[in-house]
DNA sequence: GTTCTTCATGAGGTCTGTTCATGTACATCG
DNA sequence: CGATGTACATGAACAGACCTCATGAAGAAC
């Protein structure tokens, strides 16, 4: 029994125009071609499908069967052509964001705030698990875009630059540094630092101060919210380098401090990866607009 | 955009083989018909809906959103499928009734009880509202059965014989004809007449003893319920005429008397219409053998 | 009875979907 | 590094499904 969806449209429309001539001229056919098919599929379904004693034909009792399942399955049809419709203008798609910095929930969430209330038909998601390398996920479609500062594009994957920040130190104003005007590697030695619970080459300090410096720290401990860090901070429990952008509470509040890492000022590129097809669809474009412009409000609140 | 089923199941298949070449062995037809296939889909859809990148074929976000669909809409499909399958093996099928005697409810509802029990399949129902003519709403299917006690079968129409009934007349025991061995016409010329609210052609006291007889109660009163009218007919406001298997709980009842209809005892028969084809169904057959000794048992019992 | 309406049927043409044969791209392995 | 294997794409050719056209049959309306 091989039923397909031009059957159960035929049932509906003979339904709705009450008789097989009329049916036929909705559908663009001819009344031979509707009533062949009607044969057909009654010799599928093994049954009579229509009563053709009363001579405008009617559903028979199994007819009406098939009806009941054609009125739930055509509107989930028309329901998915009409979003592969907007899918194709662009309305809509979707959105499913990697990200490798923890901090970057910081930003990212006012970002999609606004995102949402301007392409709410968008299917937005953030996957922070990161069990997977994101760039392989990219490729294979299962995210859209990786928020990422390293820049190592493979084929077919654009890196957007988003903005520069800057890894900032902060540490309780009590601490021993807190007297400096700028933060070197050594000055970590004696240092309990603390870092999300990432490897190394997915943080800051160490790939832009302490593994070019060869320096350890006295001790690292992890912690998995930005808030969390902080609060450890504040009581003195050790010092963290954080993106600049996250400071904008601590830098008003007197028990802390923020440094600059230093001598020279470190500047690091934020980048959205996605695939280079995407750049070009509008909500993606708009999306990367907000991504450039947003964090910056958030910086210079700091 | 002319989705059709099988591109669902396309869909489906690639999704669980994993791979184009796995589907097409699934879906018995060769890699290459179905890569034209999806090739065509992707057409119509206008997008890609297959990420080729990795190796294995895989859905792309777009692929996911048909997939979704294919995953609601295919099963419904092969529900119905099943449910065809069931309706040509005669496990299931529909069995809506239409009763024109109102009193038939007393042994129609003890009937279905046991034939739902037996076919719990089959979608059973009761019109009784008959606004329509019960006759041509068999010819368009509308109901499959319709209870009856006039015997005028149409061509494709069968009337099957149920059982023989006694209109019944019954009183309050105060009433001046409970003296009267059997009751005939002109008793009722000083009685109030209850019956249901339906037209005197389907009323048996008028068809087979009034009419004839041309005797005109003294009053008419009509109740919907079998129970109602009992009640008047108790409190003596009234007498009535009813099958004789509504009496059982009157017949034992002290504040009532029943009597025949004479001189000569009534007899009736109510039929089950059905159209002629549908005799041999099994459970067509069945809730006919149900609706002949059940409602004898219960006429014993009166 | 005539005419109109509605559906059925048969023949023939078109077009879609399938297969077959082959090509391309990519990964694996000796 | 070429050989081999795997996975999908492509083009040509064929088959069959589906449609149209023309006509027939059977009710319903007048």
């Amino acid at each position: 029994m091989y039923i397909e969806l031009r059957h159960l449209r035929t049932i509906r429309a003979i339904q709705q125009a009450g008789g097989l001539a009329r049916a036929a001229e909705m559908l663009n056919m001819t009344q031979s071609a509707l009533s062949h098919q009607v044969k057909g599929l009654e010799d599928q379904a093994g049954m009579e499908l229509f009563v053709r004693r009363s001579k405008p034909m009617r559903l028979s009792a199994a007819g009406h069967r098939m009806l009941r399942a054609a009125e739930r399955i055509l509107p989930e049809i028309d329901a998915m052509e009409e979003e592969f419709r907007a899918l194709r203008a662009g309305r809509t798609g979707r959105l499913h964001i990697a990200i490798e910095c923890h901090a970057c929930f910081d930003w990212l969430f006012p970002v999609l705030e606004l995102f949402r209330h301007a392409w709410p038909e968008i299917d937005v998601d953030i996957k922070a698990g990161l069990a997977f390398e994101a760039l392989p996920a990219l490729n294979r479609e299962d995210v859209d875009l990786v928020i990422s500062s390293d820049r190592e594009p493979p084929p077919g994957i654009v890196f957007n630059p988003l903005f520069d920040y800057h890894p900032t130190f902060v540490a309780s104003a009590q601490n021993s540094l807190a007297e400096k005007a700028f933060i070197m590697a050594e000055d970590f030695k004696d240092q309990v630092l603390i870092t999300y619970p990432v490897s190394r080459d997915k943080l800051d300090i160490f790939t832009e101060i302490l593994t070019p410096a060869k320096v350890e720290p006295r001790a690292q401990r992890t912690a998995e919210l930005t808030a969390v860090i902080l609060m450890l901070v504040g009581s003195n429990r050790g010092v963290a380098v954080l993106p600049d952008w996250v400071m904008r509470e601590v830098k008003t509040n007197a028990d802390y401090v923020t440094r600059p890492l230093g001598p020279d000022t470190v500047t690091k590129r934020m980048y959205a990866a996605t695939r280079a097809e995407d750049v070009a669809k509008p909500y993606m474009a708009h999306f990367l607009r907000l991504a450039r412009s947003e964090p910056v409000k958030l910086q210079r609140g700091a």
